[in-house]
RNA sequence: CGGAAAGUAGCGCAGUUGGUAGCGCACUACGUUCGGGACGUAGGGGUCGGGCGUUCGAGUCGCCUCUUUCCGACCA
């Protein structure tokens, strides 16, 4: 195996590549001999989960109550809300029979033509319309509200091209759900939850996101307003990393949700949806990684620390793994998740660079030099910086190692973001910049034709009218006309 | 659904004017190594995507078919 992992493609040299490459070495994910689909790897799974716990927390400190809908939704369900199932009609993967049976040759299996369903089922998209057509028995009175539900699980979205973690056909998400007695009360709550988003993906993935608000052509099918969090990727594209709709009462009103007021009136409820996927794990990937591979922030790593025995005999092994699993210990009561490879079977070299790959943020490694002097040496991933220490208070100083390094990582990336973000006026200067990435602020009068001549002559998208920019009117830069505000434009996965 | 390419060992590939299957990695055993991806020796593993045809003989030539990948349209 150590061949083929040193030639890991130079981020420089093909960018998507090497992130595929990434992706499939360092053991996070594979793609899957079912069409469109993936298989997600317990390392890359374990890293999933560890933001699943994190985020979950997060939304239940605001109230959000864990269930689970079900996979299939009547066709007839979808078509409800116009709006919705034309957004997703293009891409619905639909089950039509409900048995197979043996073909005539008895050595295969054929759909039996008997079994034909009466209504065909959707294989969820998204499940707005199974969890409304619930919630109209659930909502009654003002008293009900508000509901906020939340659900981990898989969706299927029949995607043409489909890229690791970025665009599966079936894909691992979580969907809140929330219905309320107001409309103010369920922007509120979008707005909420995108901020939950970003304050995930900053303080915990260390990635810097925009916070803003999409254009109407962007906006989720059926939705009065999306939010959403945009990152930027090391080659300058932005990534779609979270999304926060208020509904309105659209919903309410297909589904005949209505619930009765503090006056006795009759009233449609208001509806917000918001969900982030295993996309997160490509936002991961291609904020930190380097050319040695995946870089993890602590936060997220399923092992912050592993500690590696240098030794030439197996009495030096037995003294230098009692050591480490001393210190192993240490760092545990402090809960850092630790790693002791004392495996006897890989050299060491291997182990330095197959951790470098994994992400490991912190490597300690023991051997005779050390064990006469009382040292250790301490490499951190981020940096690829090494020091020798005393191990007294290795593990106090450890922590803190990680801490930093979760710090630094962070603004690192929020440097090389901010480097690339240009405020732009001149569409032929735009037209020229974009082909290297990153993203532009420019002004926009608002239309639909600007915003789709940007997309048709340079595919870049406007990703959304920024929070957080101190906006002033201008000139739109395409068609001359009078802009309220400048917008977020990028190429984007 | 348009345009291009590719199917040979677990993975990545080579295979010349048609002559009976090869390389690297991985795997197995033993030995030497071990402070940045070790090396030696000896092994195991293949109906060359499938079908039909041309031929004394097809991985190689022809036709058909299946599958996959890449580039577009669609999208979190």
């Amino acid at each position: 195996m150590a061949k083929e992992l040193k030639n890991l493609t130079k981020r420089s040299e093909n960018y998507s590549q090497w992130y595929n490459e990434l992706v499939v070495k360092a053991d996070l994910a594979e793609q899957s001999d079912v069409r469109g689909c993936m298989v997600i790897k317990p390392y890359g799974y374990a890293i999933w989960e560890k933001m699943q716990r994190k985020l979950d927390d997060m939304f239940k400190q605001t109230g959000v109550q864990n269930a689970y809908f079900p996979l299939l939704i009547p066709k007839s369900f979808l078509s409800k809300e116009a709006e919705h199932v034309e957004g997703f009609a293009k891409e619905a993967a639909v089950v039509t029979h409900y048995r197979l049976k043996t073909n005539d040759t008895h050595d295969g299996v054929v759909v039996d033509p008997a079994a034909k369903l009466e209504e065909e089922l959707i294989i969820r998209p998204t499940s707005e319309t199974i969890i409304w057509n619930t919630f109209r028995n659930w909502i009654h009175s003002y008293r009900d509200l508000p509901l906020l539900v939340n659900q981990w699980c898989n969706v299927m979205r029949w995607e043409m091209r489909t890229r690791l973690f970025l665009r599966t056909s079936e894909f691992l998400w979580q969907e809140g759900h929330t219905a309320h007695a107001t409309r103010e009360e369920a922007e509120e709550r979008t707005r909420q939850m995108i901020k939950i988003y970003a304050d995930f993906a900053e303080k915990v993935m260390a990635v810097p996101v925009v916070q803003g608000v999409k254009s109407e052509t962007e906006r989720f099918a059926g939705a009065l307003d999306t939010y959403t969090i945009e990152a930027m990727m090391q080659d300058g594209k932005a990534l779609q990393s979270g999304t926060s709709h208020f509904l309105g009462q659209n919903f309410g009103k297909a589904f005949d949700v209505q619930f009765v007021n503090k006056d006795n009136e009759m009233e449609y409820a208001w509806a917000t949806s918001w969900g982030v996927s295993t996309r997160l794990m490509g936002a991961l990937i291609m904020t930190h990684s380097d050319d040695n591979g995946l870089v993890l922030p602590p936060e997220l790593a399923p092992t912050q620390v592993v500690l590696i025995p240098i030794y030439k005999t197996p009495e030096q092994l037995a003294e230098l793994s009692a050591k480490l699993n001393a210190i192993g210990d240490e760092l545990r009561q402090l809960g850092i998740s630790v790693k002791v490879d004392d495996n006897d079977q890989k050299r060491p070299g291997f182990k330095f660079a197959d951790y470098e790959l994994k992400g490991v943020p912190v490597r300690l490694v023991m051997g005779g030099r050390d064990l006469e002097n009382g040292t250790i040496e301490v490499m951190r991933r981020d940096t690829l910086e090494k020091e020798t220490v005393s191990v007294d208070g290795i593990a106090a100083y450890v922590k803190g190692l990680l801490a930093d390094i979760q710090q630094n990582i962070y603004e690192k990336a929020l440097k090389y973001r901010d480097e690339h973000i240009y405020e732009c006026e001149n569409y032929d200067e735009f037209k020229e910049r974009i082909k290297d990435g990153g993203f532009f602020l420019c002004h926009w009068d608002g239309t639909a034709e600007t915003e789709a001549q940007i997309k048709e002559e340079t595919q870049a998208t406007i990703r959304c009218v920024p929070f957080g920019v101190e906006q002033t009117p201008g000139i739109d830069m395409v068609s001359g006309k009078p802009a309220k505000c400048r917008v977020l434009i990028a190429r984007s996965y």
